[in-house]
DNA sequence: TCTTGACCTGGAGTTGACTCCAGGTTGTAC
DNA sequence: GTACAACCTGGAGTCAACTCCAGGTCAAGA
């Protein structure tokens, strides 16, 4: 598979698909005899893994670092395993911060759909509702 | 409330918080006498809210109109309840973007878990079994 | 009085992750 | 056989969001 279609079904641009070759992090993909990148199975694992990991906010480092040991193989299992769970860790974390904020988002945003109301209430009764940052 | 305290409080670098109030994110703080930032209770509430924006992902571009209109009085109500539903509707698709990406992870985890006994399996059986990414 | 530490400013530098470009080759369609 | 699109490389440029720095002010303690 070219690259083009790789970076059309990964949405991911042929220029980054290069990069991401470049720096080391999927390792050099086959050519056909004029030198043009041709994906195979394999390849398209590698890329479905980091799109999804690289979604997820994992620094290009530490995926690197993951599919460096990958490469060595079986012996480097128990340091793939630890990697993996430390990144499960603070993506758990990551969750919850975000929900925090959603929670915060919707509390404002019900705080915005009595806006209206509150004007009117404060013209009627002359008080003043509080600032809504 | 000094500059330091602030930083501390929520965890921003001094630097940030002034580069903050620079790029017009944060109206300019009271300065005492001297000329030096004493932060009051809006200040504050400010700085909690952009933090914990932030820490959403949150661009300081979004945050910067928002807190403009903020500004601008009760007339941008409309105007900034439409930006935090949008931001919140991003924020849900980004959660669920984490947690496919928890899931997968877990799978991966649990994989590993099992790697070792897999091998022993593979050597009693002589088979080999799939390459673990 | 002198030192120390926190603060100030405007501007420059850094980081992570791309993204673009010039200059060149190749395979296919007309 | 020539135009065209898609590919290649190495290197430079961009972007968001900080982060650091030089050079200077100021208040409080030894």
């Amino acid at each position: 598979m070219k690259i083009k279609e790789v970076s059309e079904r990964y949405e991911i641009s042929s220029d980054t698909l290069r990069y991401y070759e470049r720096i080391g992090l999927i390792p050099p993909v086959n050519r056909n005899r004029s030198g043009i990148r041709d994906y195979d199975e394999t390849d398209l694992k590698r890329v479905e893994f980091i799109k999804c990991m690289r979604t997820a906010g994992l620094p290009l480092e530490t995926l690197i670092e993951y599919m460096g040991l990958v490469q060595q193989g079986d012996q480097t299992i128990e340091a793939r395993k630890r990697i993996l769970k430390e990144q499960r860790r603070r993506l758990a974390v990551r969750m919850q911060e975000l929900q925090q904020t959603l929670d915060i988002l919707d509390h404002k945003i019900e705080g915005y759909e009595n806006a209206i109301l509150n004007k009117e209430k404060e013209l009627r009764e002359g008080i003043e509702t509080k600032e809504l940052l």
